[in-house]
DNA sequence: CACACTAAGTGTTAACAATACACTTTATAT
DNA sequence: ATATAAAGTGTATTGTTAACACTTAGTGTG
């Protein structure tokens, strides 16, 4: 224990990317030569770093996701706090922090952002990630450093609940995009089936859904209708 | 500016008590002759305090509310950490902040807990209250100090969202009430008005809503059911 | 150019939930 | 005995959810 002790903060962000193969989201690999004097395989581990002295609490989810990925304007969402005192205190974690904090022994609280990308178009083009970072399917997540993948369990949690209610489902789905997509979408994340008929009749209510002039292109079947997200409808409903 | 600058960590309490007057919320009056080289009349605030080095974050929630009130095992839930650089930076805050901190210009990043008790039977005693602290009809709060109105606001919020969906209304109840009580919470924490026989329709429905074989007394009029909540049945739902 | 393939697109019925609405009952106080 | 005050109760209407299967419009293949 050091004497000067102090408390640390950080954000740690969950960043969900979604396309037709399913939702992902964005780990980070701890490099294998932190381990050299440690047994265990290398793990990964949630994006993330201490806030700067004079940035904003979402500002700093920002730049950690913008260091990454160079990608700017995602949808970011404040969803809990985690300050469990031994929280980065666990053995698993101790040789990896040694080999990269100048006092690993700090107590860190941190916050919880969740982000939405989609991984439709070419927003996050490979290209512009750093290193031994990769998306990782929802349903393939091993086990995480510190307690990451408790803070994941709470994003997918929040991103659930304010799917239906806070009309966040554009941010994961292409520009243009067709119903089915928007049902897949629904599917996957709730972990839920839905009647076809049934959802498009609800779909029909939603004042922000708006059909283009535009079918889809390049299918070997009935091409389907194109419809759009109209963000200034969204804050009237 | 001081040079060596770090990042302090709080929680903050918004404590709601409710009976049958009214929602209430705790709130701590500055002390007046803080403000000696002041103009602005003393205001009151959230309960809160930084955080203890080896406390957790609903712990140290819960000591702040303990040595306020002497109760213990109050309902809390965490809903919202506050970043904003300045937060604490405000000149109104300025003269109170210099004659409780040593370090009075030290960002201060706050985790927001919102806490429920019953006013109805005895539990906190004015008499376990410590000076200056008092309850204040949720209507009737003033300006408080820092962005604690904001942080209220939140809480309420949260409170209101959380009240249907995560069974917590007999926190603010008597442990035996009536269907008319129950209502009464409900219509004065959403701010909205119920018919009573649909009402009642619907708390049929909720399996934890038990009734007694127990009528009200010492009342001028027909005596009510009383009701209690069984806590067992309320996880299975 | 007919046929196979694939996903898109479409309506109706039945069960259930939400809403609107007014009088009778049972206690106490005078 | 009567007044007062809140408790307690049922029904009809409307809206919402849930269950269910066939036709359509394109592309690719022989």
């Amino acid at each position: 224990m050091l004497t000067n002790e102090s408390l640390h903060l950080s954000v740690d962000c969950v960043l969900f990317g979604y396309d037709d193969n399913g939702l992902k989201v964005l780990l980070i690999n701890q490099k294998e030569d932190s381990y050299q004097n440690n047994s265990g395989k290398p793990m990964s581990q949630l994006p993330g770093d201490l806030i700067l002295m004079d940035e904003g609490l979402e500002e700093a989810a920002e730049r950690v996701l913008y260091e990454l990925t160079q990608v700017k304007g995602v949808y970011l969402k404040q969803f809990q706090a985690y300050g469990n005192p031994n929280r980065v205190k666990d053995h698993k974690d101790r040789a990896w922090l040694r080999s990269v904090r100048t006092q690993p022994d700090q107590r860190v609280i941190t916050i919880g952002y969740f982000g939405l990308v989609s991984l439709h178009d070419y927003n996050p083009q490979p290209a512009s990630f750093a290193g031994g970072v990769s998306w990782v399917d929802i349903g393939e997540v091993g086990p995480l450093a510190f307690d990451h993948n408790a803070i994941l369990t709470g994003a997918l949690e929040a991103l659930q609940t304010q799917l239906e209610s806070h009309h966040i489902s554009f941010e994961l789905l292409p520009r243009k995009f067709t119903l089915s997509q928007l049902q897949a979408l629904y599917e996957t994340v709730l972990d839920k089936k839905f009647d076809k008929r049934n959802f498009r009749k609800n779909v029909k209510k939603m004042s922000h859904v708006v059909p283009l002039d535009e079918k889809q292109q390049g299918v070997t079947h009935k091409p389907a209708q194109l419809f759009s997200f109209n963000r200034d409808q969204i804050e009237q409903d």
